[in-house]
RNA sequence: CGCAGGGUAGAGCAGUCUGGUAGCUCGUCGGGCUCAUAACCCGGAGGACGUGGGUUCAAAUCCCACCCCUGCAACCA
């Protein structure tokens, strides 16, 4: 049997899964449950990158152990996966045995072809970050863009891997495959990347402790990326290369977002070269989400709620909405608007009212699976349309169309609405034309038959309740059709009850949508963003007069305050400029938090903070009527 | 010249690699049907494919220049 073997990355624990690993590990699992589907032995992995010092630092933001923090964190990532229905065959964490001794084993393969060196790493450094920066990256404060903290010139002993060695090879490779990057447009910026040349990669690290020791030196803990990469492999049993590891290995696709794409198609790959090891297939680097044209962004508040959206509408259409609307390589905005539309239209209206009203029919005329009879048993142009839209998926599933593979099933499902339109069936109620109506309400039953299976991949409980509606399904869990079925027109056995339920997908008017979403939120507010009243007390707010104000020279929105608060007299920086000329703000009395440490924006002191609207534009808070400065203010 | 993505009907998007009648969904207007979840079916209106140049018999698609938007990064204490 062929196998076939799909990964998504393993997400790294130091923070909650969010709907962009959602979005990545769904389109993985339509994958997998479509290649099961074409009778495949398909094995699928997730799981949870554990080690690396942001994990250690999460931990201890805690007061937990990094084994105790992981420990809690994995099965948070894997009741999403459950709750979004996820088929996969393994979940992986990198604490396991199994992927330690996998790795150790790796590395040492790769120690012994020699393309492992050790030689002195310097440069600055970002603790928190793990990383390094160029020159070109350094800003002019040497501060991590991230964290803002200065960085560290550290120079340290380090074991390399020679990339560069691998340059032309990877070129030759990807241009003898041209489908091994997805999309093409990644494909030809990583062509770009290795033109211009590649750097050897530092794989150790001296100053991180949370991690899987070098096995020939465990003075070093390895590079996450060199562990983590090797995930792929040591989940499937590279350990022992069992059956398991023979049978899976070189993955079919790995799937990720494109920002990581880098790591897969060349470092990951160059490895495998030096081990003498197969390439994986596929590298897809799919694009990210947007919500209502804005990044995703935790410190701005911004984030999908897909539990908000998944108790609306049900996760089949989550996930239906995820990979119809957005082209797959391509950024997507996703909008609940959109989710919204998109469920009346195409599930409510298309889809689940075509099950209704087939099967209403069905039940009012015969009660059963009516008997197909010749002449004129099957309409050919049905059975057409079938085997078209069969091939076609195919070809778009292969390509990782997702969007255009779910428009050609609604082809399909449309085509069937205006088939039972054309042959007016509801009118063939009189005893001569009963048998061509039973005909014709066969073909229905049929066609949506083949629709739940191919749908299956995608909405997989979906597909179960419209078998169960038509008959079909039998006592087992696993009861789905393999995609074979569908060519066979004619595997609806007749006589069999059908059970016409409740709407599969009722409509959900938008007032409802919107009632459900702000109880949900409402809630929230109360439980999770409250402080108590110790909290409150602990800001200091008092009235401050502005004596003095000019712009930060450089800087757009910057201005330099002096600000009077009676005792004394504090210099604050504030991002106004924009909205505020120095001479509007001179003699206003604003609200300032007295008591927040002081930073250094731009190389200038700020003393507290300023209160303000933060809208657009930007409006200073100022008191209803002049007290005198450094009142407090509560 | 910071890096990246994008500009195609009122809205949201395909199509651009591999030039050849401009496409989908929603919305809108008109009609039909009444089996069905106020669903379904048919038809219409609506587009300088950001701008300007070039290549070509032919450009949304290839090349050059420019404009605009959005992320990230800066300068949000």
């Amino acid at each position: 049997m062929d196998a076939f073997y799909i990964t998504t990355p393993i997400y790294y624990v130091n923070g909650e899964p969010h709907a962009g690993h959602a979005y990545t590990t769904i389109a993985a699992d339509v994958l997998a449950r479509y290649h099961r589907l074409k009778g495949k032995h398909v094995s699928f992995l997730t799981g949870v990158d554990e080690h690396g010092a942001n994990v250690e630092k999460a931990a201890a933001r805690e007061g937990l152990e990094p084994q105790i923090y992981c420990d809690k964190m994995a099965p948070i990532f894997q009741k999403l996966w459950k709750r979004l229905n996820i088929s996969n065959d393994i979940f992986m964490r990198t604490t396991s045995q199994m992927h330690k001794r996998g790795v150790a084993k790796f590395i040492n393969a790769l120690y012994r072809t020699g393309d492992i060196y050790q030689d002195k790493y310097q440069g600055y450094y970002c603790r928190p970050c793990e990383q390094f920066f160029t020159d070109k990256e350094l800003n002019p404060q040497k501060t991590c863009p991230i964290h803002k903290l200065p960085l560290e010139w550290v120079e340290e002993e380090n074991y390399f891997f020679a990339l560069s060695k691998y340059q032309k090879q990877l070129i030759e490779h990807i241009n003898a495959n041209p489908n091994f990057i997805y999309p093409t447009s990644r494909r030809n910026e990583l062509l770009s990347v290795l033109k211009s040349g590649l750097e050897d990669t530092c794989i150790s690290r001296a100053s991180v402790s949370w991690g899987i020791p070098l096995p020939f030196d465990e003075k070093y803990i390895s590079y996450v990326w060199i562990e983590a990469l090797s995930n792929y492999m040591t989940a499937v049993g590279y350990e022992t290369e069992n059956a398991q590891y023979q049978t899976f290995w070189p993955a079919d696709v790995h799937m990720m977002a494109k920002d990581i794409t880098r790591f897969h198609a060349l470092l990951w790959p160059a490895m495998l070269m030096a081990v003498n090891l197969p390439l994986p297939k596929h590298i897809v680097g799919h694009g990210w989400l947007t919500k209502n044209g804005e990044a995703l962004s935790k410190t701005r508040g911004i984030f999908i709620d897909m539990d908000a959206d998944i108790a609306t509408y049900g996760v089949d259409a989550f996930r239906y909405y995820l990979l119809r609307e957005f082209s797959f390589g391509n950024d997507g905005d996703y909008r609940p608007s959109r989710l919204h539309a998109r469920y009346n239209a195409d599930l409510a209206n298309d889809l689940g009212n075509l099950l209704n009203r087939v099967l209403g029919l069905v039940n009012k005329h015969f009660g059963q699976i009516p008997e197909p009879t010749t002449p004129g048993k099957f309409d050919d142009d049905i059975k057409n349309l079938v085997q078209e839209t069969v091939a076609r998926l195919d070809v778009l599933i292969q390509e990782f169309a997702f969007d255009r593979a779910l428009e050609t099933i609604w082809e399909f499902v449309r085509g069937i609405n205006r088939y039972i339109q054309k042959k007016e069936v509801w009118t063939l109620t009189r005893a001569e034309t009963k048998l061509k109506m039973g005909n014709i309400l066969y073909d229905c039953l049929e066609a949506l038959r083949i629709i739940a299976v191919l749908i299956s991949p995608f909405m997989p409980d979906t597909a179960h309740r419209m078998r169960t509606q038509l008959g079909l399904a039998s006592s087992t869990e696993d009861d789905m059709d393999t995609l074979q079925s569908c060519q066979e027109w004619g595997q609806s056995p007749p006589g069999l009850t059908v059970s016409r339920g409740k709407p599969i997908f009722p409509r959900v008017d938008t007032k409802q949508a919107n009632q459900k979403t702000a109880a949900k939120q409402n809630t929230e507010t109360d439980t999770q963003n409250l402080i108590t009243f110790a909290d409150f007390k602990k800001l200091e707010l008092r009235a401050a007069t502005v004596i003095a104000a000019e712009p930060i020279e450089g800087t757009d929105k910057l201005l330099k305050l002096q600000v009077d608060i009676g005792t004394e007299k504090r210099q604050i920086v504030a991002g106004i400029a924009e909205h505020y000329t120095p001479k509007s703000v001179i003699g206003k009395q604003v609200i300032l938090v007295a008591n927040l440490e002081p930073a250094t924006i731009r190389n200038v002191k700020s003393e507290g903070m300023l209160l303000a609207g933060r809208g657009e534009p930007v409006v200073l808070a100022t008191l209803d009527a002049e007290v005198p400065p450094g009142s407090t203010i509560r």
